[in-house]
DNA sequence: CGGTTTTGACCAGCGC
DNA sequence: GCGCTGGTCAAAACCG
C-alpha cells in the first residue's frame, strides 16, 4: 500500500516525492506484508512499527541543519509535525525525533529526523507512511509561520529538530541494487511540474541540495548504517563547503543550465 | 485553552 | 529465555 502510497503520497502534492524514491530499496510495502491494505484501512488500523527486516517504504530526506537555520528558508513540507518521542540510537551520538503528523487527525504520516552520523551538519529525515488528507495548502502558510525560527534554531543546537522550516533535498534510501539516476535530466524531470507558488522554493531547493544529495557517494555515505563507510578527505572537504555554501551550488547549478557562465558566490 | 514538546515507561522484534 | 534496541504511548510541562 505504501507503493501505492508514494504515487498517491505524490499526488497530494508533496514535492518531496518522487517516482525514484518510490523504488527505494526498502520496498516491501506494506501491501507485501499486510496484504492490500487501502488507505483507508491503515488509516483505521492501529499502525505499529514496521518489523525490523521487513521495512516499510520510506523516503530519506538529507537537510543541511544550516539551511533549517536559515531565516528565509521555505516552508519545507507544509505538513505540521508532532513530535512524539525521542530516542538515543546505538552508535549515533545524536538521537532520533519522532514525528507523526498533525495536519489532519488520523494521519498516520510519520517521519524520523536525526543527524548523519557522517556529517553532522546534515539531517537524515526519514519519511514513512503516507499522508490520508490533502495537501494543506492553507495551511502551508500558517504552518509554516507558527513554526518560529528560533524554534527549530533552538533544537538544531541540541541534537535533533524538526526541519519543517527546511530547505530539503530528496533522495530515494540508498539501495545497492537500484542504479543511480541521479542523472540531470533525472533532476529535471523529477520535480517537473512544480511551478505553482506553493513549490516556487521547492524548485531552488532542488538547485541547491538536492545536486549534492543524489550523487552516489552521498547516497553511500548517508546510509543509515552505511554512514559509517569512511568518507575521502578530498570529498569531505568537497562537501563540507557545499554544506557552507549552500547558495555556491545554487549559483553553480544556475550556470550549467545557462551554459558558460561563470558563477561567483 | 488547545496544541506542542519533553521524557520516562512500555512493548515487540531480533540476536545470542 | 533473556537482554538489547527501536518505536510508541501518555502524562506533565510549556507556550502562544
Amino acid at each position: 500500500m505504501v507503493a501505492a502510497a508514494g504515487s498517491s503520497l505524490k499526488k497530494a502534492g508533496n514535492p518531496f516525492v518522487s517516482d525514484q524514491q518510490l523504488e527505494g530499496n526498502d520496498n516491501v510495502s506494506l501491501e507485501t506484508r499486510a496484504g492490500s491494505p487501502s488507505t483507508d484501512t491503515l488509516n483505521d488500523m492501529k499502525l505499529t512499527p514496521p518489523k525490523k527486516g521487513k521495512s516499510i517504504q520510506k523516503r530519506v530526506v538529507s537537510v543541511p541543519i544550516k539551511d533549517v537555520d536559515s531565516s528565509r528558508a521555505p516552508p519545507s513540507d507544509s505538513w505540521a509535525w508532532r513530535k512524539y518521542g525521542q530516542k538515543p540510537i546505538k552508535g549515533s551520538p545524536y538521537p532520533r525525533g519522532y514525528y507523526r503528523c498533525s495536519s489532519s487527525k488520523g494521519c498516520p504520516a510519520r517521519k524520523q529526523v536525526e543527524r548523519s552520523r557522517a556529517d553532522p551538519t546534515m539531517l537524515v529525515i526519514r519519511y514513512s507512511y503516507e499522508h490520508n488528507h490533502p495537501w494543506p495548502t492553507s495551511r502551508n502558510k500558517s504552518v509554516a509561520a507558527k513554526q518560529p525560527a528560533a524554534v527549530a534554531g533552538k533544537a538544531a543546537e541540541e541534537e535533533t529538530e524538526t526541519p519543517t522550516t527546511a530547505r530539503v533535498a530528496v533522495k530515494p534510501e540508498p539501495s545497492t541494487s537500484q542504479p543511480d539516476t541521479g542523472t540531470e535530466s533525472g533532476s529535471e524531470e523529477r520535480f517537473a511540474g512544480l511551478t505553482g507558488d506553493e513549490f516556487a522554493w521547492f524548485g531552488e531547493m532542488e538547485t541547491t541540495s538536492l545536486r549534492v544529495l543524489e550523487t552516489p557517494m552521498f547516497a553511500e555515505r548517508d546510509n543509515g548504517e552505511g554512514d559509517v563507510a569512511p568518507m575521502r578527505e578530498e570529498d569531505e572537504s568537497l562537501f563540507a563547503d557545499l554544506g557552507e555554501l549552500p547558495e555556491c551550488s545554487f549559483v553553480f547549478r544556475h550556470q550549467r543550465n545557462v551554459g558558460s557562465q561563470v558563477g561567483i558566490c
